[in-house]
DNA sequence: CTCAGTGCAAAGGATTTGCATGCCG
DNA sequence: CGGCATGCAAATCCTTTGCACTGAG
């Protein structure tokens, strides 16, 4: 699960390529986010960001993340704390889940086999058609208590 | 999906029960936050609470739907904007999902069939088996636009 | 050179808390 | 009567924004 499918430089060079398509250019900061984001294996805040790289400045964490996330190369992922957290997007590396912890708030990732993900698929398709929503993406997540908070 | 099993009186009298056990009062103001969630068909924010039921203070309404979770009777739902939305706790409704709109932030309740949500429970008492997570409960929501916002 | 990106500090906004008062038990 | 609930206003805290400076192209 910590496997990312492609090698480092196609992370970088998909991650630059995205932000020249939305008119954005590949900075050093927003490079050194996307590796730190490549090294994690579950959603990571800010305040663990601002911990992890001290030299960075919290605003431009807060809108280097905003304009990955409108380029499509990252993910902002809402758990049921108040902290943002991020990740890199699902097409960037494998589709998961996530295991909250609603004692500590940690979150880790999960995957479910791909039957169940085609069942789930499915049922979505339907719903989009009796309702006329419009599905983006679908949030699967489990909320209890980590290994370390039971 | 707008009925709801029980009649309000038993709405009431569970949400007094789980009260008391965890000792607190059903208040006046409680049994209002209580009413107005009976009465929607989707999760509702605390500016919409403050609307719709202006001689509550703000104070009241965080603190109170605070304790009504404590107790059970109420869910906080997390959406993808920073707004809090509160919903009765799902085994006093039916167990559903929720469709999040992107663009308006809106959110609106879905079912899937039971065997779906069979076949996710057992996928994820596997994933507890597996990461020693102990789930509560499942989060299932499809993010993207609704029919206003297409 | 030009203009987006950066860093600092101040502002914003949902939520929380302190405190005096009112009311249920 | 005692203690929790309430309401108002002030405080918190994550996040956003203003502004002057720096650096890439």
């Amino acid at each position: 699960m910590a496997d990312r499918p492609g090698a480092p430089h196609d992370l970088h060079a998909t991650a630059a390529q995205r932000l020249r398509s939305d008119g954005q250019r590949y900075t050093s900061n927003r490079r050194v986010l996307i590796d730190l984001l490549g090294a994690t294996d579950h959603p990571v805040t800010i305040a663990e960001v601002l911990t992890l790289r001290a030299d960075l400045a919290q605003s431009s964490v807060y809108r280097n993340l905003a304009v990955l996330e409108q380029a499509g190369v990252v993910h902002r992922v809402v758990a049921t704390d108040e902290y943002a957290r991020y990740e890199l997007a699902q097409d960037l590396t494998e589709h998961h889940h996530h295991l909250i912890c609603s004692s500590c708030g940690a979150v880790a990732d999960f995957t479910i086999g791909p039957k169940l993900e085609e069942s789930m698929a499915e049922a979505f398709a339907r719903v989009g058609e009796q309702t006329g929503f419009e599905t983006d993406h679908h949030r699967l997540d489990l909320v209890g208590r980590c290994t370390d908070c039971r």
